[in-house]
RNA sequence: GCGGUAUUGGUGAAGUGGUUAACACGCCGGAUUGUGGCUCCGGUAUGCGUGGGUUCGAUUCCCACAUUCCGCC
């Protein structure tokens, strides 16, 4: 059964909306975060730790899962909510952005067929081609696949990627045609850039194919900036139906979050509450802080005394700079389940704000107290 | 007691008679947006055991002392 969505209010002041996704009778609420858990597993986590952090959708990718531990053993363990043993819905990412960001720097051969490229594991030659990776994802039995599309770099020209976002509407089109799983959405993407025309062609050609949800896609690239971004987003949205899930993928920097909702966005996910978290770092209203840092030594506080997270209930920053120092994976552990936390709760204050349509506000105030005076 | 050997930062160490003493780890900071989990980028010895001497100049050469390790009595 594929997972219901449906609006139920836009704030009065903006473009935010106000959703619920039904999924075996359970019911999530939009705009939602979505932690990212790569290999099938969010790292250092368990699927109850997962849960405990009130998240909902999780993420997993098809070019992991495709080379290890392959499809068919995913298939074979009945799908990838029992293989890892995750009971809330799974969306999994297309292989689209890891031709991107794994072979950056290397050598890759994007052809109208496919992309030709070299395992990061050993080097082998792959070819991911549109209708492969719907194979994949279907095998993998995950509750959203992504279409593959094509993710330039932030710096290529009008022409290129012009180009691209062609190729990429060809690809969806191909994936759309391989896709057989009835229980699986499939999203579309809009890629195009910071451009206003190469955004809406892209949005409008892949909405006419009538996708079960839409994504907007290569605004995580390289360190583009937050104007540019925000852009991507406001040329895109106008042209996405209004009662299907929208998507901002790979983004997870707070500010973006709310001005993502702002601007119509549904759903995000990214990396970077386990990836800091992993490198020692905390979110908390007052900003990120570096629990590495050596003043953390002697402080027997939580992180946040606000926090209802596992780790603020029952754990100081003196012992997770301990465990941080000494490279304990429960020190990753520990952050990385109150950065989930932080998010998906930033989320749930959004969602107040959205009701009583307060959300610029709290934008403002947000802002005020996470990044002080370095934003403006 | 005699002979030999060595003595460089928090640690392991490289090095040269002449502007800023290599590198690694550690430590101190910073980065990280559809995750290549042990990543990346900075900073970190005002001094080369101590005291003399040679020299325009010594961590580098000489002497003494201290300490280390090895051998002999």
């Amino acid at each position: 059964m594929k997972l219901q969505f449906e609006v139920q209010k836009v704030e009065k002041h903006t473009k935010a909306r106000l959703g619920k996704i039904i999924y075996q009778g359970k019911v999530y609420e939009t705009p939602m975060f979505m932690p990212v858990g790569t290999q099938a597993t969010v790292k250092t986590l368990s699927p109850e730790e997962v849960m405990d952090t009130k998240a909902g959708i999780i993420l997993a990718n098809t070019y992991h899962l495709w080379l290890r531990p392959g499809e068919d053993i995913v298939s074979l363990a009945g799908g990838l909510h029992a293989f890892m043993n995750y009971p809330g819905p799974i969306l999994t990412d297309s292989g689209g952005y890891q031709v991107f960001s794994l072979a950056k720097n290397k050598k890759k051969d994007i052809l109208e067929e496919g992309v030709a490229f070299k395992s990061h594991i050993d080097g082998k030659k792959l070819f991911l081609t549109p209708e492969l990776s719907i194979q994949i994802q279907n095998k993998l039995d995950s509750d959203i696949a992504m279409s593959f599309d094509e993710c330039p770099p932030a710096k290529a020209g009008y022409d290129y990627l012009k180009a691209s976002v062609l190729r990429t509407l060809r690809w969806a089109e191909r994936g759309k045609k391989a896709h057989q799983n009835p229980n699986q959405m499939l999203f579309g993407i809009v890629q195009g850039g910071a451009y206003e025309d190469l955004r809406k062609l892209s949005a409008t050609k892949t909405v006419q194919m009538d996708f079960d949800g839409y994504s907007i896609g290569g605004v995580a690239n390289d360190h583009e900036s937050k104007e540019d971004m925000y852009k991507a987003i406001d040329y895109s949205i106008p042209y996405l139906p209004h009662d299907k899930l929208r998507y901002l993928m790979g983004i997870g920097e707070p500010i973006d979050l709310i001005e993502g909702v702002i601007r119509g966005v549904d759903l995000f996910d990214c990396v970077s509450p386990t990836r800091l978290a992993r490198h020692g770092h905390a979110m908390t209203s007052q900003g990120k802080i570096n629990l590495k840092n050596a003043k953390y030594k002697k402080d027997f506080t939580p992180i946040s005394r606000t926090c209802d997270c596992y780790a603020c209930k029952h754990y100081t920053k003196a012992y997770i700079h301990h465990l941080i120092s000494c490279d304990e994976t429960f020190g990753a552990r520990l952050l990385s389940i109150h950065n989930i936390r932080f998010l998906v709760s930033l989320m749930e204050q959004i969602r107040v704000a959205i009701k009583n349509d307060t959300l610029c506000e709290f934008r403002d105030a947000f802002v005020k107290d996470y990044y002080g005076e370095k934003y403006e």
